[in-house]
DNA sequence: AGGCGTGCTTAGGTCTCCAA
DNA sequence: TTGGAGACCTAAGCACGCCT
């Protein structure tokens, strides 16, 4: 790995964020081109490390665009159309803005493009799915199984109760109201795993090994739960302590191979790995940002390599 | 036809912010 | 400190679509 990244992420770090994005890459079913494919790959990003500054996720993604298409066997040519694409064009809205901070200079370093044209818009539009309400009415959009991973997944980082963030974070398609009713219907559910019910995306928990076709086609069967997705120790949490511990929650699964352990197995092997408390993450900055230093993740890195959407 | 899962809407309660 | 306004969350109910 290329040593200019040592000193913002970990070998761990970056393994991850090369999973997402082969991961993405291998998903042709992006209706709209690369827009939405870079925002769903920034959004994760930003979700998996929400004490990371922007600039240094756009930095990083950027960087590893650029030699995962020089690996893939891609002219240089192209991978500076890609990645102009990817963080340009593609990624928040151009303004002119008569200032440049260290991100677009390090943007337009790598892209070559006019710093006027890399001035990107704080927030990154979000992809909430608008539909007029009388259409909403007779068009229902049924949860997807990676939506519903997305919500378990921030519901192990913010905690039950902050709709907001998750729908901000992790499931980008939804809004908070339509999360927070995903989420009653997921608890309602939970709450009923001793009775027969016919299959329902609430079924898939963050360790399922092998995630459900969801086809509504399934018969009544008594329904096999992976692992509970829902911690109740999670409610309410909001330090940044807490939402640390609980990010390492909600990587836990994606840590300890799927269909290896249960989850409590996983819970507890990644207590073990980042230290029971939180005093064993180390915090780096001014205390406004904070990462896991060294490479402790890395050297925990599983030997097989990481298939992010086969992780749940 | 009825049961069930699901998504949406809405009323009511709680919390947060801010000005007086 | 207090009261109002706005944002947010929860609970409940309704409607739609699929399956038996």
């Amino acid at each position: 790995m290329d040593p200019k990244f040592n000193g913002e992420w970990s070998a761990f770090e970056i393994t991850m964020v090369k999973s997402l994005i082969a991961s993405h890459n291998a998903n042709n079913n992006y209706a709209d081109g690369t827009n939405q494919k870079h925002n769903n790959i920034m959004n994760q990003l930003q979700a998996w490390f929400p004490l990371k500054e922007k600039r240094q996720v756009i930095k990083l993604y950027s960087e590893l665009v650029v030699e995962m298409t020089m690996q893939a066997g891609q002219s240089g040519n192209q991978s500076m159309v890609a990645i102009n694409n990817l963080v340009n064009g593609n990624y928040g809205t151009p303004v002119e803005h008569p200032t440049m901070d260290n991100m677009d200079m390090s943007l337009a370093s790598l892209t070559g493009k006019k710093p006027e044209a890399m001035r990107m818009v704080e927030e990154a539009p979000q992809q909430q799915v608008i539909i007029p309400q009388q259409e909403r009415r007779h068009k229902r959009l049924l949860w997807t199984t990676e939506e519903h991973r997305q919500f378990l997944r921030g519901l192990h980082v913010y905690g039950h109760g902050d709709w907001k963030n998750i729908s901000r974070h992790f499931v980008t398609t939804k809004t908070p109201v339509q999360v927070s009713s995903h989420a009653q219907k997921y608890f309602l559910r939970v709450e009923r795993t001793t009775e027969k019910q016919r299959f329902s995306i609430n079924d898939i928990s963050l360790n399922d090994a092998t995630p459900w076709v969801h086809n509504n086609s399934s018969t009544r069967e008594t329904l096999a739960f992976a692992g509970s997705a829902y911690n109740p120790n999670g409610h309410g949490s909001s330090s940044e302590l807490a939402t640390m511990n609980n990010l390492a929650q909600a990587w836990s699964p994606f840590l300890y191979s799927a269909g290896q352990a249960s989850s409590s197995q996983a819970t507890s092997w990644i207590s073990q790995q980042m230290g029971a408390s939180s005093a064993a993450l180390t915090l780096e900055g001014d205390g406004s940002q904070m990462a896991w230093t060294g490479d402790q993740q890395g050297d925990f890195l599983p030997e097989q390599s990481m298939d992010i959407d086969n992780m749940y």
